[in-house]
DNA sequence: TGGCACCTGCAG
DNA sequence: CTGCAGGTGCCA
């Protein structure tokens, strides 16, 4: 489910929710999920229980809760979460009805649980689970570095640590740190296909191949020219388009579903309205009727208006 | 820097 | 059955 917009919505929803509550014990049903935890299963428990959680950060779609000791001192290292291509966070409280019974007309196949890979309990009982279907999400550790001479490392940091395993990801456009025009230089200094250098996260952060394509669209810029060719005034309109289409999608998100509750699909606000170039192929383009197109580039979908988008 | 592996599931 | 899915990291 993860773009820029919905991991902002689950980090609204997990910050009043997690923030000041204490790791009472680690569940591990898929092991597999901890791929990234350098000694596994028993270092992560190890790291986790007693800790309380201090603060919940994002930058670009990499989540961290930043942690503090059993002793209350302040935790060298982050638990990170990364939701890849399937991954949710949802609190859910054992005992309450959380799951309508429609699921049980659903059927077993519906049943979003069936995916639950890890589950922290927390000290006011309730549980915060992992739920993950393609299993390329997870949860870890990585040690805090200093950083950024004081800048905060990400939306939601006390500070500017930021984990080792985040320090290779560039600011996103929702970040009031981000550097607009820094990026936009960056994009025309590169010769690779433009979307590429969106979907590149050392670059921005936080864009991935459904805002790249609506971006592209939004800026009347075709998915394969080149960085370089760009104009001065192209490239930050055309980060300005994507941080318009991320924001006027986190509004949506955020009404439309509550990312830390089962009943919420995720897709269903937002999708079915806002989006104009991102799954239309065979569609009119809504800004000149042409019939829209599907390529594949760089083993991903593009979506575009062969009219509006013209090659460069 | 591109190409592919990592996974499961669903629509066609 | 094949192709495709909102991501990332590692490889040549």
């Amino acid at each position: 489910m993860p773009e820029l917009p919905e991991v902002e919505v689950v980090r609204r929803g997990l910050e009043p929710r997690t923030v000041g509550r204490t790791i009472t014990a680690l569940e591990v049903l898929e092991p597999r999920s901890l791929r990234r935890q350098a000694g596994g299963e028993d270092r992560l428990r190890a790291a986790l229980v007693g800790s309380r959680l201090t603060a919940v950060v994002r930058r670009g779609k990499f989540l961290w809760w930043r942690l503090a000791e059993p002793g209350g001192a302040e935790a060298g290292e982050a638990l990170m979460a990364h939701l890849g291509m399937s991954g949710q966070l949802r609190m859910s409280t054992p005992g309450a009805t959380t799951e309508p019974s429609v699921e049980l007309s659903e059927g077993p196949a519906s049943d979003p649980m069936r995916h639950r890979r890890v589950s922290l309990h927390l000290d006011d009982g309730a549980r915060l689970d992992f739920v993950d279907q393609r299993i390329f999400g997870g949860l870890w550790t990585s040690p805090l570095l200093e950083a950024e001479g004081g800048v905060l490392a990400g939306v939601g940091s006390p500070d500017a640590l930021l984990p080792e395993d985040a320090s290779h990801i560039a600011r996103d456009l929702l970040d009031p740190a981000a550097d607009l025009s820094g990026i936009a230089r960056a994009l025309r200094s590169r010769r690779s296909a433009v979307k590429s250098l969106l979907l590149n996260q050392e670059i921005v952060s936080g864009i991935g191949n459904i805002y790249a394509d609506e971006a592209l669209w939004a800026a009347r810029i075709r998915y394969d020219t080149p960085g370089a060719a760009l104009g001065p005034r192209q490239a930050p309109a055309l980060l300005r388009a994507a941080r318009d289409v991320m924001e006027r999608a986190l509004e949506v998100g955020g009404t439309s579903f509550d990312a830390l509750y089962v009943n919420v699909d995720g897709r269903s606000g937002y999708f079915a309205r806002s989006l104009n170039a991102y799954g239309k192929e065979g569609e009119p383009c809504p800004r000149c009727g042409t019939v829209m197109r599907r390529v594949m580039h760089a083993n991903r979908s593009s979506h575009f208006c062969p009219r509006c988008q013209r090659r460069r």
